[in-house]
DNA sequence: AAACCTCACTAATAATCATTAGTTTTGTTA
DNA sequence: TAACAAAACTAATGATTATTAGTGAGGTTT
């Protein structure tokens, strides 16, 4: 009879979340099942529902760890008195950052959400909008200031949010330049554009 | 006994292709039941397979059909005499193009391509693969003839294609702006970035 | 009119799914 | 050591899945 093995860092739920995570990136939400899940843990399928309350259940709570942790960033970046560009390289940072620290729940978050059941997809949804939103108002600031290009705001931001968001970090990648190198790189590339 | 209604610009497998691929993109290749793809067509689902092979067959369609096309460009781009500017303009236009021409297939291709069976998933990572590769040549020209910043060419190109492959073309969008606008926008910032 | 092909149907199969109920084992505390 | 709580197990349920087999209707060709 197999035991969760509880790291002295983590509580069970989050080492469960971690693996679930994995699986989920893997295979995707829908085709990850939830006996699959419990086998990456040595134990049998319904021995699992005495730390969870469903699969649905721990979709959210991975969606909503990410989605929290970027609201927060954001209102760090607000509050702040650094410049536009430097908030906007500020979030780019973030980002990347994040990805390559929380690859799986990061990957989740931004692929599987849409299957999150109604209620809570609504607010994701709604956190992502304001997110956006307060991110439009940045760049649409530093047009004023005049230190941006004429760009169109809310499409400036769609294209640096899916630059960033869709980033694959595919294990070739890993031994192809630090993060430090895909950090910079990035945000001179959307600051600054690939033309000298 | 209803039957699939024939257009006169598209055959029968390249209606239940378009049908397939709304589906997929709505609910995910796993979630999304062959039931429910023949209600869309108003026939029951194991008359379906009198014109296809299996479910997974529509998927690797699907997603072939979109590399293809993105292939044949890149030949195109490859053996025009375009400066490097100019070649990374057309594909960020190209993308941009298709998605916003045919959205429910370009982000099936995009998002479910680890659904396809083990051979087929390689084959079209090769292909990607093969593409980027063609990117990163066209960055690395571009580098040498002292047009573009000195920028990690793989990075540049993960930016460009990231920015571009995650494109999200939701509702609220498409009334805020034109896709002419969406393209020169975005090539105007991953080219010349953000600040002035 | 006879033969034929296309394409729909119903019925059935075998697999897999998430989840619940009830029971037993394990480790800790009194 | 006796009691208790946590967490594992087995067994079962009912729903849904993709797919196959076999059948019959409708339209077209011979």
């Amino acid at each position: 009879m197999a035991k969760i093995i509880v790291q002295k860092d983590g509580s069970k739920k989050e080492i469960i979340l971690t693996h679930a995570a994995e699986l989920f990136r893997k295979k995707g939400f829908t085709a990850a099942s939830v006996r699959e899940l419990a086998e990456t843990m040595g134990i049998e399928a319904p021995s699992l529902y005495n730390h969870i309350g469903s699969k649905a259940e721990l979709l959210q709570e991975i969606c909503f760890e990410v989605a929290t942790d970027y609201t927060a960033h954001m209102e760090e970046v607000l509050h702040s008195t650094l410049s536009p560009a430097e908030k906007i390289a500020n979030i780019i940072r973030f980002h990347v950052r994040k990805l390559s620290t929380d690859f799986d729940k990061v990957f989740v978050s931004e692929h599987e959400w849409k299957r999150l059941p109604q209620n809570y997809l609504e607010q994701f949804l709604a956190q992502r909008k304001a997110y956006e939103k307060n991110m439009i108002a940045i760049v649409q600031d530093g047009i004023d200031k005049k230190i941006f290009s004429n760009l169109l705001p809310s499409i400036a931001v769609l294209a640096i949010l899916s630059a960033v968001r869709g980033l694959e970090l595919r294990q070739r990648h890993k031994n192809e330049f630090t993060i430090e190198e895909l950090e910079e790189t990035m945000i001179q590339h959307l600051l600054h554009g690939i033309i000298k």
